[in-house]
DNA sequence: CGCTGACCCTGACGGC
DNA sequence: TGCCGTCAGGGTCAGC
């Protein structure tokens, strides 16, 4: 479900009611994620203040004075803020229960997300390596450029590799290609500078847009207070195979590129 | 090193 | 109504 923008939406949804706040308990109802979580989290953490709040890639981090809680919501996963909670659902593997009572309940069916622990929580493996924030300004067109240089992969595959930028996923990868009309399927090493310069622009500016909408809501995805996401109404090509294109009117493509589906118009990107 | 495909898991949906 | 195959916004890992 939740690519950056998702992320930052769940994120902002959290942090006020959190920051500050002393971890009255950690429930763990379901450890079996991603990656179990570790034995004795919950006691570790107990007691513990919240002393602020991070989105790094598509990852959440609670920051506390030994070290972080580390989150990802993989596919399906979803975070609550509760302030009179009920019994747990289906799938409300791990509870967060703040000393003011709040509580923020995690659900995840697909059991693809994680919580993990790290004394830094930026130096944790699955973090170290990332590739820069697309929002940032170290991300840029020639940074593009000089990272494709002998990758043969589809330019789709390559601008969601992790270690290249983080937090683009498949939806708004085919969004930004498609703005940059770039075809998705072109080899990176294949594209000037120029064209780099217009799919980095693209991608902070659908990125900054689908977070100023909450995210994109296909089936799953809610914030924190339960609101969906607004920016679906605002997809060009993803999700639209046969549908005309925005711009030229032809039926807009699907094609798989690199295991994942992908939507573009083959006469506007080349 | 770069790249491909298998795999992790549940649920929704369409065809029969 | 049910069964079956397919697909889904994430990512890691083994093997070539």
């Amino acid at each position: 479900m939740p690519e950056l923008p998702e992320v930052e939406t769940t994120l902002r949804g959290i942090q006020d009611a959190l920051r500050g706040q002393t971890i009255e308990r950690l429930v763990v109802r379901e450890a079996r994620l991603r990656w179990l979580i570790e034995e004795g989290l919950a006691q570790r953490v107990a007691g513990s203040e919240i002393i602020a709040l991070q989105r790094r890639a598509k990852y959440i981090l609670m920051h506390l004075a030994q070290g972080s809680l580390i989150w990802h919501l993989g596919m399906s996963g979803s975070m609550r803020l509760l302030d009179s909670p009920g019994e747990p659902c289906k799938h409300d593997h791990v509870d967060l229960v703040l000393g003011n009572g709040t509580m923020l309940r995690y659900n995840d069916p697909r059991r693809f997300g994680c919580l993990l622990w790290a004394r830094e929580g930026l130096g944790h493996p699955l973090l170290r390596d990332l590739g820069p924030e697309p929002l940032d300004d170290r991300f840029n067109g020639e940074f593009l450029y000089q990272e494709s240089r002998a990758r043969r992969v589809a330019v789709k595959t390559f601008i969601m590799d992790q270690k290249v930028v983080v937090g683009v996923g498949n939806i708004y990868a085919s969004e930004a290609l498609f703005k940059a009309g770039i075809h998705p399927a072109r080899s990176a090493q294949r594209i000037s500078r120029a064209r780099y310069s217009r799919l980095a622009e693209q991608i902070k500016q659908v990125l900054s847009n689908a977070i100023e909408q909450g995210g994109t809501t296909l089936r799953d995805f809610f914030a924190a207070d339960g609101r969906p996401g607004y920016f679906r109404q605002q997809l060009e090509v993803y999700d639209r195979q046969g549908e005309p294109c925005p711009q030229c009117g032809r039926p807009v493509s699907r094609k798989i590129i690199g295991q994942r589906a992908s939507f573009y118009c083959g006469f506007c990107q080349r």
